[in-house]
DNA sequence: AACCCTGACAACCGCACGGTC
DNA sequence: CGACCGTGCGGTTGTCAGGGT
Protein backbone atom coordinates (compact mmCIF):
# COMPACT_ATOMS: atom_id res chain seq x y z
CA UNK A 1 0.00 0.00 0.00
CA UNK A 2 1.34 3.65 -0.90
CA UNK A 3 1.09 5.84 1.48
CA UNK A 4 -1.03 8.83 0.38
CA UNK A 5 1.03 11.39 2.27
CA UNK A 6 3.54 10.93 0.03
CA UNK A 7 1.02 12.20 -2.43
CA UNK A 8 1.38 15.62 -0.48
CA UNK A 9 4.25 15.41 0.75
CA UNK A 10 5.68 19.33 2.04
CA UNK A 11 8.96 18.73 1.49
CA UNK A 12 11.00 17.94 -1.94
CA UNK A 13 11.91 14.68 -2.61
CA UNK A 14 14.32 12.99 -4.24
CA UNK A 15 15.89 9.71 -4.86
CA UNK A 16 19.13 8.68 -6.25
CA UNK A 17 19.90 6.03 -8.51
CA UNK A 18 22.95 3.73 -8.27
CA UNK A 19 24.80 6.17 -10.44
CA UNK A 20 24.54 8.64 -7.72
CA UNK A 21 22.05 10.90 -9.93
CA UNK A 22 19.27 12.74 -8.69
CA UNK A 23 15.95 11.15 -9.62
CA UNK A 24 12.49 13.71 -9.43
CA UNK A 25 9.71 12.25 -8.74
CA UNK A 26 6.13 13.23 -8.54
CA UNK A 27 6.14 13.83 -5.20
CA UNK A 28 7.80 16.89 -5.63
CA UNK A 29 5.53 20.13 -4.23
CA UNK A 30 3.04 21.14 -6.20
CA UNK A 31 2.81 18.24 -8.22
CA UNK A 32 0.00 16.52 -9.58
CA UNK A 33 -0.66 12.56 -9.12
CA UNK A 34 -3.49 10.25 -10.02
CA UNK A 35 -5.80 10.03 -13.08
CA UNK A 36 -5.66 12.54 -15.53
CA UNK A 37 -8.48 15.08 -16.15
CA UNK A 38 -9.70 15.49 -20.02
CA UNK A 39 -8.49 19.41 -19.40
CA UNK A 40 -4.70 17.67 -18.78
CA UNK A 41 -5.17 15.08 -21.70
CA UNK A 42 -5.96 18.21 -23.77
CA UNK A 43 -2.77 20.58 -22.55
CA UNK A 44 -0.44 17.99 -22.90
CA UNK A 45 -1.75 16.53 -26.60
CA UNK A 46 -1.84 20.25 -28.02
CA UNK A 47 1.81 20.93 -27.08
CA UNK A 48 3.15 17.69 -28.30
CA UNK A 49 1.23 18.47 -31.89
CA UNK A 50 2.86 21.59 -31.38
CA UNK A 51 5.79 21.25 -30.17
CA UNK A 52 7.05 17.52 -30.41
CA UNK A 53 7.42 15.11 -27.79
CA UNK A 54 10.73 15.18 -25.87
CA UNK A 55 12.80 16.71 -23.11
CA UNK A 56 10.13 15.35 -20.76
CA UNK A 57 11.49 17.01 -17.70
CA UNK A 58 11.01 20.74 -18.55
CA UNK A 59 7.38 19.56 -20.96
CA UNK A 60 5.17 19.94 -17.70
CA UNK A 61 6.22 23.40 -17.10
CA UNK A 62 6.10 24.33 -20.88
CA UNK A 63 2.91 22.99 -21.62
CA UNK A 64 1.27 24.34 -18.17
CA UNK A 65 0.75 21.17 -16.58
CA UNK A 66 1.04 20.56 -12.42
CA UNK A 67 2.78 16.92 -13.33
CA UNK A 68 6.07 15.53 -13.75
CA UNK A 69 7.92 14.93 -16.75
CA UNK A 70 7.50 11.06 -15.88
CA UNK A 71 3.82 11.25 -15.52
CA UNK A 72 3.57 13.44 -18.75
CA UNK A 73 4.99 10.72 -20.90
CA UNK A 74 3.36 7.90 -19.79
CA UNK A 75 -0.23 9.57 -20.50
CA UNK A 76 1.38 10.31 -23.85
CA UNK A 77 3.27 7.07 -24.59
CA UNK A 78 0.40 5.04 -23.46
CA UNK A 79 -3.06 6.99 -23.90
CA UNK A 80 -2.99 10.12 -26.04
CA UNK A 81 -0.61 9.30 -29.23
CA UNK A 82 -2.48 9.32 -32.15
CA UNK A 83 -1.23 5.29 -33.01
CA UNK A 84 -2.63 4.09 -29.80
CA UNK A 85 -4.94 1.78 -30.08
CA UNK A 86 -7.95 1.56 -27.63
CA UNK A 87 -10.64 -0.81 -27.24
CA UNK A 88 -10.50 -5.04 -26.72
CA UNK A 89 -7.76 -6.89 -27.23
CA UNK A 90 -8.52 -9.11 -30.64
CA UNK A 91 -8.35 -13.27 -30.35
CA UNK A 92 -5.55 -12.59 -32.52
CA UNK A 93 -3.81 -10.05 -31.40
CA UNK A 94 -3.80 -12.20 -27.91
CA UNK A 95 -2.70 -15.20 -29.63
CA UNK A 96 0.34 -13.14 -31.17
CA UNK A 97 0.91 -11.75 -27.48
CA UNK A 98 0.67 -15.80 -26.05
CA UNK A 99 3.32 -16.77 -28.88
CA UNK A 100 5.46 -13.64 -28.99
CA UNK A 101 5.96 -13.74 -24.55
CA UNK A 102 6.66 -17.34 -25.19
CA UNK A 103 9.65 -16.42 -26.89
CA UNK A 104 10.88 -13.33 -25.59
CA UNK A 105 9.33 -13.42 -22.10
CA UNK A 106 8.03 -10.38 -20.07
CA UNK A 107 10.04 -8.20 -22.59
CA UNK A 108 6.47 -6.18 -22.74
CA UNK A 109 8.23 -3.37 -25.17
CA UNK A 110 9.27 -6.08 -27.46
CA UNK A 111 6.12 -7.65 -27.51
CA UNK A 112 4.17 -4.59 -28.08
CA UNK A 113 6.38 -3.56 -31.12
CA UNK A 114 4.91 -6.73 -32.74
CA UNK A 115 1.29 -5.30 -32.50
CA UNK A 116 0.67 -2.38 -34.11
CA UNK A 117 -0.93 -0.07 -31.64
CA UNK A 118 -0.62 -1.50 -28.90
CA UNK A 119 1.65 -0.45 -25.89
CA UNK A 120 3.62 -2.09 -23.85
CA UNK A 121 1.46 -1.12 -20.33
CA UNK A 122 -1.43 -2.02 -22.26
CA UNK A 123 -0.06 -5.68 -22.94
CA UNK A 124 1.51 -6.30 -19.58
CA UNK A 125 -2.13 -5.52 -17.85
CA UNK A 126 -3.50 -7.78 -20.20
CA UNK A 127 -1.45 -10.02 -19.46
CA UNK A 128 -1.39 -10.43 -16.21
CA UNK A 129 -5.22 -9.46 -15.49
CA UNK A 130 -6.20 -12.13 -18.40
CA UNK A 131 -3.83 -14.22 -20.43
CA UNK A 132 -1.77 -15.47 -17.42
CA UNK A 133 -5.10 -16.63 -15.62
CA UNK A 134 -6.01 -18.27 -18.73
CA UNK A 135 -3.04 -20.42 -19.01
CA UNK A 136 -3.52 -21.31 -15.55
CA UNK A 137 -6.72 -22.54 -16.26
CA UNK A 138 -5.00 -24.61 -18.82
CA UNK A 139 -2.78 -26.31 -16.29
CA UNK A 140 0.02 -24.01 -18.46
CA UNK A 141 3.00 -22.40 -16.13
CA UNK A 142 2.34 -18.88 -17.50
CA UNK A 143 6.29 -17.84 -16.83
CA UNK A 144 7.07 -20.81 -18.47
CA UNK A 145 4.69 -21.67 -20.75
CA UNK A 146 4.90 -25.50 -19.88
CA UNK A 147 2.61 -27.95 -17.79
CA UNK A 148 1.88 -26.66 -14.48
CA UNK A 149 1.66 -30.30 -13.17
CA UNK A 150 4.82 -31.89 -12.62
CA UNK A 151 3.67 -35.23 -13.19
CA UNK A 152 2.74 -34.44 -16.56
CA UNK A 153 6.16 -33.15 -17.20
CA UNK A 154 8.97 -34.80 -18.72
CA UNK A 155 12.18 -35.35 -15.95
CA UNK A 156 13.73 -32.64 -17.16
CA UNK A 157 11.36 -29.55 -17.59
CA UNK A 158 10.29 -30.26 -13.68
CA UNK A 159 12.67 -27.78 -12.35
CA UNK A 160 11.03 -25.14 -14.00
CA UNK A 161 7.19 -26.15 -13.86
CA UNK A 162 7.00 -27.16 -10.91
CA UNK A 163 7.06 -23.90 -8.80
CA UNK A 164 4.20 -21.51 -8.37
CA UNK A 165 3.20 -19.56 -10.93
CA UNK A 166 4.35 -15.95 -10.98
CA UNK A 167 3.22 -13.94 -13.63
CA UNK A 168 5.09 -10.65 -12.53
CA UNK A 169 8.02 -12.82 -11.64
CA UNK A 170 11.45 -10.91 -12.76
CA UNK A 171 13.23 -12.36 -15.40
CA UNK A 172 16.30 -14.40 -14.01
CA UNK A 173 19.59 -12.72 -13.56
CA UNK A 174 21.96 -14.58 -16.88
CA UNK A 175 24.52 -15.27 -13.37
CA UNK A 176 22.35 -16.87 -11.58
CA UNK A 177 22.20 -20.47 -12.46
CA UNK A 178 19.66 -21.82 -13.79
CA UNK A 179 18.91 -25.47 -13.83
CA UNK A 180 19.04 -25.82 -17.19
CA UNK A 181 21.78 -24.22 -18.20
CA UNK A 182 24.04 -26.54 -15.97
CA UNK A 183 22.88 -29.51 -17.62
CA UNK A 184 23.22 -31.38 -20.36
CA UNK A 185 19.76 -30.95 -21.65
CA UNK A 186 21.03 -27.05 -21.51
CA UNK A 187 24.04 -27.82 -23.84
CA UNK A 188 21.94 -30.40 -26.36
CA UNK A 189 18.95 -27.09 -26.09
CA UNK A 190 21.62 -24.82 -27.07
CA UNK A 191 23.23 -26.63 -29.61
CA UNK A 192 19.76 -26.83 -31.46
CA UNK A 193 19.13 -23.39 -31.11
CA UNK A 194 22.69 -22.94 -32.18
CA UNK A 195 21.83 -24.74 -35.01
CA UNK A 196 18.42 -22.96 -35.87
CA UNK A 197 20.33 -19.78 -35.43
CA UNK A 198 23.14 -21.02 -37.87
CA UNK A 199 20.53 -22.24 -40.79
CA UNK A 200 18.76 -18.84 -40.56
CA UNK A 201 21.24 -16.61 -40.59
CA UNK A 202 23.17 -18.72 -43.81
CA UNK A 203 20.40 -18.15 -45.39
CA UNK A 204 20.01 -14.44 -45.18
CA UNK A 205 23.89 -13.34 -44.86
CA UNK A 206 26.88 -13.83 -46.87
CA UNK A 207 29.31 -13.37 -44.46
CA UNK A 208 28.33 -16.30 -41.93
CA UNK A 209 30.88 -15.98 -39.30
CA UNK A 210 30.21 -12.09 -39.03
CA UNK A 211 26.29 -12.09 -39.65
CA UNK A 212 25.88 -14.73 -37.15
CA UNK A 213 27.61 -13.48 -33.91
CA UNK A 214 25.26 -10.23 -34.65
CA UNK A 215 22.65 -11.27 -35.94
CA UNK A 216 20.47 -12.51 -33.30
CA UNK A 217 21.65 -10.08 -30.59
CA UNK A 218 20.76 -7.52 -33.00
CA UNK A 219 17.59 -8.53 -33.79
CA UNK A 220 16.59 -8.96 -30.02
CA UNK A 221 18.20 -5.34 -30.18
CA UNK A 222 15.30 -4.38 -32.58
CA UNK A 223 12.12 -3.10 -31.16
CA UNK A 224 9.23 -2.15 -32.32
CA UNK A 225 9.99 1.16 -33.53
CA UNK A 226 12.78 -1.04 -34.81
CA UNK A 227 14.20 2.36 -37.03
CA UNK A 228 13.90 4.98 -34.45
CA UNK A 229 15.34 2.65 -32.01
CA UNK A 230 18.29 2.06 -34.28
CA UNK A 231 18.76 6.00 -34.96
CA UNK A 232 18.90 6.27 -31.27
CA UNK A 233 21.33 3.41 -30.61
CA UNK A 234 23.00 4.16 -33.36
CA UNK A 235 24.52 7.46 -32.18
CA UNK A 236 27.59 7.16 -30.83
CA UNK A 237 28.74 4.16 -31.47
CA UNK A 238 31.25 2.46 -33.62
CA UNK A 239 31.10 2.61 -37.33
CA UNK A 240 31.88 -1.50 -37.52
CA UNK A 241 29.03 -1.85 -34.81
CA UNK A 242 27.02 0.34 -36.73
CA UNK A 243 26.87 -1.76 -39.85
CA UNK A 244 26.08 -4.71 -37.80
CA UNK A 245 23.10 -2.92 -36.75
CA UNK A 246 22.27 -1.87 -39.98
CA UNK A 247 21.90 -5.92 -40.57
CA UNK A 248 19.20 -5.46 -37.76
CA UNK A 249 16.28 -3.64 -40.16
CA UNK A 250 12.44 -4.15 -39.73
CA UNK A 251 12.27 -6.84 -42.09
CA UNK A 252 14.82 -9.23 -40.83
CA UNK A 253 13.30 -8.90 -37.18
CA UNK A 254 10.29 -9.34 -38.61
CA UNK A 255 10.59 -12.56 -40.93
CA UNK A 256 13.23 -14.38 -37.81
CA UNK A 257 10.37 -13.79 -35.59
CA UNK A 258 7.79 -14.94 -37.89
CA UNK A 259 9.64 -17.85 -38.68
CA UNK A 260 9.82 -18.52 -34.89
CA UNK A 261 5.93 -17.67 -34.28
CA UNK A 262 4.90 -19.32 -36.91
CA UNK A 263 6.06 -22.98 -36.18
CA UNK A 264 4.01 -25.52 -35.94
CA UNK A 265 4.04 -26.29 -32.48
CA UNK A 266 3.17 -22.94 -31.43
CA UNK A 267 -0.50 -23.24 -33.35
CA UNK A 268 -1.68 -25.91 -31.17
CA UNK A 269 -1.35 -25.99 -27.41
CA UNK A 270 -2.87 -29.67 -26.99
CA UNK A 271 -0.38 -30.69 -29.43
CA UNK A 272 2.32 -28.80 -27.45
CA UNK A 273 1.59 -30.48 -24.08
CA UNK A 274 1.50 -33.75 -25.77
CA UNK A 275 4.72 -33.18 -27.11
CA UNK A 276 6.09 -32.21 -23.85
CA UNK A 277 4.32 -35.35 -21.99
CA UNK A 278 5.67 -37.61 -24.60
CA UNK A 279 8.96 -35.59 -24.63
CA UNK A 280 10.70 -32.71 -25.99
CA UNK A 281 10.58 -31.95 -29.40
CA UNK A 282 12.57 -30.47 -31.81
CA UNK A 283 10.12 -27.22 -31.83
CA UNK A 284 9.48 -27.26 -28.16
CA UNK A 285 13.50 -27.21 -27.90
CA UNK A 286 13.73 -24.33 -30.27
CA UNK A 287 11.31 -22.33 -28.02
CA UNK A 288 13.04 -22.76 -24.75
CA UNK A 289 16.39 -22.38 -26.17
CA UNK A 290 14.83 -19.04 -27.89
CA UNK A 291 13.06 -18.30 -24.61
CA UNK A 292 16.63 -18.85 -23.17
CA UNK A 293 17.86 -16.07 -24.60
CA UNK A 294 15.17 -13.47 -23.26
CA UNK A 295 15.65 -15.00 -19.83
CA UNK A 296 19.34 -15.59 -19.05
CA UNK A 297 20.42 -18.79 -20.37
CA UNK A 298 22.95 -19.20 -22.80
CA UNK A 299 23.15 -20.12 -26.24
CA UNK A 300 26.61 -21.70 -27.75
CA UNK A 301 26.51 -20.15 -30.83
CA UNK A 302 25.53 -16.43 -28.86
CA UNK A 303 28.02 -16.73 -26.52
CA UNK A 304 31.03 -17.98 -29.01
CA UNK A 305 30.12 -15.04 -31.15
CA UNK A 306 30.76 -12.41 -28.11
CA UNK A 307 33.88 -14.30 -27.31
CA UNK A 308 32.83 -16.13 -24.31
CA UNK A 309 31.81 -13.26 -23.15
CA UNK A 310 28.26 -13.28 -21.53
CA UNK A 311 28.15 -10.28 -20.24
CA UNK A 312 28.68 -8.43 -23.25
CA UNK A 313 25.79 -10.71 -24.64
CA UNK A 314 23.85 -9.80 -21.76
CA UNK A 315 24.09 -6.14 -22.51
CA UNK A 316 22.81 -6.77 -26.08
CA UNK A 317 19.98 -9.01 -24.72
CA UNK A 318 19.16 -5.30 -22.17
C1' DA B 1 -29.10 1.56 0.43
C1' DA B 2 -24.77 0.35 2.24
C1' DC B 3 -20.98 -2.33 2.33
C1' DC B 4 -17.62 -5.55 0.59
C1' DC B 5 -15.10 -7.90 -2.92
C1' DT B 6 -13.02 -8.38 -7.30
C1' DG B 7 -11.33 -7.35 -11.86
C1' DA B 8 -9.48 -4.14 -15.06
C1' DC B 9 -6.39 -0.90 -16.18
C1' DA B 10 -4.23 3.66 -15.52
C1' DA B 11 -0.55 5.48 -13.19
C1' DC B 12 3.55 5.47 -10.29
C1' DC B 13 8.09 3.95 -8.77
C1' DG B 14 12.74 2.37 -8.79
C1' DC B 15 16.19 1.26 -11.57
C1' DA B 16 19.26 1.02 -15.56
C1' DC B 17 21.70 2.95 -19.24
C1' DG B 18 23.48 6.03 -22.85
C1' DG B 19 24.72 10.66 -23.66
C1' DT B 20 26.61 15.09 -22.39
C1' DC B 21 29.26 18.28 -19.84
C1' DC C 1 36.33 10.17 -14.82
C1' DG C 2 32.43 11.40 -12.36
C1' DA C 3 28.12 14.00 -12.00
C1' DC C 4 24.05 14.81 -14.01
C1' DC C 5 20.28 14.52 -17.46
C1' DG C 6 16.90 12.31 -20.38
C1' DT C 7 14.64 8.40 -21.42
C1' DG C 8 12.83 3.75 -21.30
C1' DC C 9 11.60 -0.53 -19.00
C1' DG C 10 9.38 -3.83 -15.90
C1' DG C 11 7.12 -4.45 -11.56
C1' DT C 12 3.85 -2.75 -8.41
C1' DT C 13 0.15 0.00 -6.63
C1' DG C 14 -4.03 2.96 -6.76
C1' DT C 15 -8.46 3.89 -8.41
C1' DC C 16 -12.81 2.90 -9.93
C1' DA C 17 -16.68 0.41 -11.82
C1' DG C 18 -19.58 -3.41 -11.37
C1' DG C 19 -21.46 -7.34 -9.10
C1' DG C 20 -22.79 -9.84 -4.95
C1' DT C 21 -24.58 -9.95 -0.28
Amino acid sequence: MRNPATATATTTTTTRNSKGSKTPCCSKVGLKRGPWTPDEDELLATYIKKEGEGRWRTLPKRAGLFRCGKSCRLRWMNYLRPSVKRGQIAPDEEDLILRLHRLLGNRWSLIAGRIPGRTDNEIKNYWNTHLSKKLISQGIDPRTHKPLNPQHSPTHLKASSSSIPNPGATIPNPNISNPASSSLEHARRGQVMADKENEYFQNHYQSDDVAIGHGFTSLLNCDASGIEMRNNQSQGISNEEDEDINYCTDDIFSSFLNSLINEDAFTNQNQLQQQQINGISQADTLIASTLSLSQGWESPIISSNFNQDPKRLNDHLN
